[in-house]
DNA sequence: ATTACATATGCGATATTTCACATATGTAAT
DNA sequence: ATTACATATGTGAAATATCGCATATGTAAT
């Protein structure tokens, strides 16, 4: 994992938060994620595949769901980063983080 | 600090180098800078700019020479992402660093 | 005040990233 | 097999970042 690498992808408002509301709840599904973000579906997809891409999300399909999560080789420091990060950011990102919550512990939506 | 902006500012070689340089050294002249990394001193003073003007690095003018370190009031989590990045990564700059300290402890060149 | 040296910045050219739209793929139900 | 829904990707346009060169500013010495 170069480190120029992995900044670039924290280095974008869409990754970013995506990546800390994924370190707060552990995995989320991709339409949770965009009604979170309030972003359209290519979008919210290509971003989650370059965080793939480069070994920092783990995707997971379930039926018709994907869903995506820290990737458990990621390194222990990149690791640090992002959760030191989403521990120290929370008004960055607490709008979606809530919304995200809320999807996810509903069954109205989607998955 | 908004997390984004502080991201942007290591998602580039020549920056996330000379961070992680000026956090195992304390303090670096341009100069000195230039030369680890072998860049043209515009690209230099650019970029090094580019953290001041962000609040990462702390500029010192001493005579001629003017010397960056880390700013004091950079936010502890934003200190702990460089230092872990610094510390886990040493492949990626150790030649620059060898380099760097190779000026610091001599008075040929410069400052 | 002039010169030499160190550093900073204006600016147009180039490269890279991101976006938006259309379309493709994959899954499950009927 | 067809339809509906969730997700992924091809592609060109738009936005953004970086570079290279020229030039400006700041400091110290003569």
């Amino acid at each position: 994992m170069n480190p120029c690498t992995f900044f670039k992808c924290l280095a974008d408002d869409t990754r970013l938060k995506t990546l800390l509301l994924i370190a707060k709840t552990g995995e989320a599904c991709v339409c949770d994620l965009m009604e979170a973000l309030e972003l359209d579906q290519p979008k919210t997809s290509r971003h989650l595949a370059q965080l793939r891409k480069c070994g920092i999300l783990l995707d997971e399909r379930r039926g018709k769901w994907v869903f995506y999560k820290l990737h458990p080789e990621l390194p222990q420091w990149a690791q640090g980063v992002i959760f030191e990060a989403a521990a120290n950011n929370t008004l960055y990102f607490n709008d979606a983080l809530n919304k995200l919550m809320a999807s996810q512990s509903s069954t109205i939506n989607c998955c």
